[in-house]
RNA sequence: GGCAGCGUAGCUCAGUGGUAGAGCAGGGGAAUCAUAAUCCCUUGGUCGGGGGUUCAAAUCCCUCCGCUGCUACCA
């Protein structure tokens, strides 16, 4: 066993209403790399992500298509499972609103809620708009000639009153502050947390959590007339994938997790209303929820009315997936949004990629393929060179473990490429094809420094890039066991000697079609 | 409207009191191991405008202009 070393990392569950795109694929991308990072860096790492079946938009769409509700999720909620295997996410887990373990782990929530005193039956009464489906508070609405009230979408509202049942979120405010204030990094990024505090400091109402407009969820124990709040549904899907109610099991090894990752327009749900439920319930929070940023596509908005929503597969099939992985963690600084644009895209293969890249790991390997025997080099005494660029990637793995904790991504990957620019310089200062002639010995040096170098790189690039990195460490003949981080510095050293296999290009230039 | 933040080289951004920086793009050169990839040098900014504090301000204060986010129950 690893031991006590746990961690515990969500994405949201999707709607799977919604229609897989590069924002889905963004936010689960970003729970792999880190995913795979820390069982790299020897954690026991649960990494879960799923769908959200319930609500009503999913029942009428399934009425729509003439099919049970459940038969529709079940043909939708592929479009997620798909996604897992087209960008390579490594989850654990997969779970489904639908599935018994998740009712049975939300009516416990609501039971613990209910017993607790924190859910009370009272009635919720306000503008609705049946054609939005939304409820507007008194000031967003205008007045109509006819005097009906109107939706800022322009739809009619009428005044509604329901039985519902309510949470008494208000009671929570001050220790929602006390717990932020306590936990300074439990909202990431920091001007996220200033928002979110002071929504909170603004004033909390008690929120309804249950409905009876429709039928598609889970219903109340006891009052099956009552469907839960979605919301309520969704969000317990955290601890219903590490065993509750059990709380003996994977509850015990892998709660309270160390991350839910959000977009930034769900982050309310999971920054203010999530830790109430739990506390409520006298459960842990989690201990972190990051809230990321939105693409542009091309310096706009994505959109199905633009028609320029861009799927993950598009992405994947033009531009490969490590490429894809890669550009998207590295073109932007993980928090902010950003544009995606097929320029800047190009800029990032060829540049970072082809040139940088996989040019130092072609052009060293290449050389030890011809002039070395097809094995690794017999290094003799190394100069301050050769320790410097050693040391450099040696020193790599603090840095790159610091930033991946803060998931700034960005910085990660920019201390990665501080290094291979080293080795580029490098091998133009050694000029090994010099020594090949009058000094042979050193450059059998300079090559296994290099090769070292690249060792290490290829491992610490595994998380974003895992197909590529894997070949490059094919390459130097290290095996699937010779590829953690236990193995960076001397203790994995390459061995003088060790056959390698002839070297291949890992990093194509894209080259685009001739323009017609 | 209120609260918060941003505005620095052509582009994307770093820099929070002490002689303006990086990457990419542009220009010149070197090298030839390598996916014509690499390396070196270099052009380029009155740090949104104005005012103030200070020996000294991109960095602190005031004000104006522009942009963005949040201001609860569609997920």
């Amino acid at each position: 066993m690893t031991g006590s070393k746990t961690f515990y990392l969500t994405t949201p569950i999707y709607y799977v209403n919604d229609v897989p795109h590069i924002g889905h694929a963004y936010t689960t991308l970003a729970c792999d790399v880190l995913a795979r990072f820390m069982r790299l860096d020897g954690y026991d790492v649960k990494f879960l992500t799923g769908t959200d079946e319930h609500g009503q938009k999913v029942e009428k769409s399934a009425m729509n298509a003439g099919i049970a509700p459940q038969e529709f999720t079940d043909r939708v909620s592929q479009n997620f499972r798909d996604l897992v295997s087209l960008m390579n996410y490594s989850n654990d887990d997969f779970i489904r609103t639908t599935e018994p373990r998740h009712i049975a782990s939300v009516q416990e929530l609501w039971r613990r809620l209910e017993s607790a005193g924190e859910i009370y039956l009272g009635s919720y009464a306000g503008w609705y708009s049946v054609r939005d489906e939304a409820f507007y508070g008194e000031d967003e609405l205008t007045t109509s000639p006819s005097g009906k009230k109107i939706a800022p979408t322009g739809a009619e509202c009428e005044w509604v009153e329901e039985p519902s049942y309510f949470f008494r979120l208000s009671a929570w405010q001050d220790r929602l502050l006390e717990f932020y204030e306590q936990n300074p990094d439990f909202i990431a990024p920091a001007g996220k947390r200033n928002e979110v505090m002071a929504f909170v400091k603004s004033g909390l109402k008690d929120l309804s959590v249950s409905r009876t407009t429709f039928k598609w969820g889970i219903p109340v124990p006891g009052n099956p007339d009552h469907i839960m709040y979605v919301w309520l549904d969704a969000l317990a899907n955290y601890i219903t994938a590490v065993g509750f109610p059990d709380e003996s099991g994977e509850y015990a090894r892998y709660w309270p997790a160390n991350l839910h990752m959000v977009g930034k327009d769900i982050l309310r749900f999971h920054a203010v209303y999530w830790p109430a439920f739990l506390m409520a319930a006298k459960l842990a929070p989690p201990k972190r929820v990051f809230a990321h940023g939105w693409w542009t596509i091309e310096g706009q908005k994505m959109s199905k009315s633009l028609g320029n929503v861009i799927a993950p597969e598009t992405l994947v099939n033009t531009y490969g997936l490590d490429q894809t992985r890669y550009f998207l963690l590295r073109e932007v600084p993980f928090g902010n949004d950003g544009d995606f644009s097929h320029k800047q895209m190009v800029q990032r293969i060829n540049g970072n990629l082809a040139n940088d890249y996989g040019n130092l790991v072609q052009r060293s390997l290449s050389m030890i393929g011809k002039n070395c025997g097809a094995a690794v080099p017999q290094p003799g005494a190394f100069t301050e060179a050769d320790d410097a660029l050693l040391g450099a990637a040696r020193n790599l793995l603090p840095i790159v473990r610091a930033e991946f904790q803060a998931q700034a991504f960005h910085k990660a990957l920019d201390a990665i490429w501080a290094v291979i620019g080293d080795g580029n310089r490098y091998v133009d200062e050694q000029a090994p094809w010099a020594l090949k002639k009058t000094d042979p010995a050193r450059m059998a040096t300079v090559l296994y420094v290099l090769a070292e170098t690249i060792r290490h790189l290829a491992i610490l690039t595994q998380p974003i890039m895992p197909e590529a990195s894997a070949r490059i460490l094919d390459q130097l003949a290290q095996g699937p066991d010779a590829r953690g981080f236990d193995r960076l510095g001397a203790a994995g050293a390459l061995v003088p000697g060790t056959p390698l296999p002839t070297p291949q290009g890992v990093f194509p230039r894209y080259v685009d079609e001739a323009k017609s």
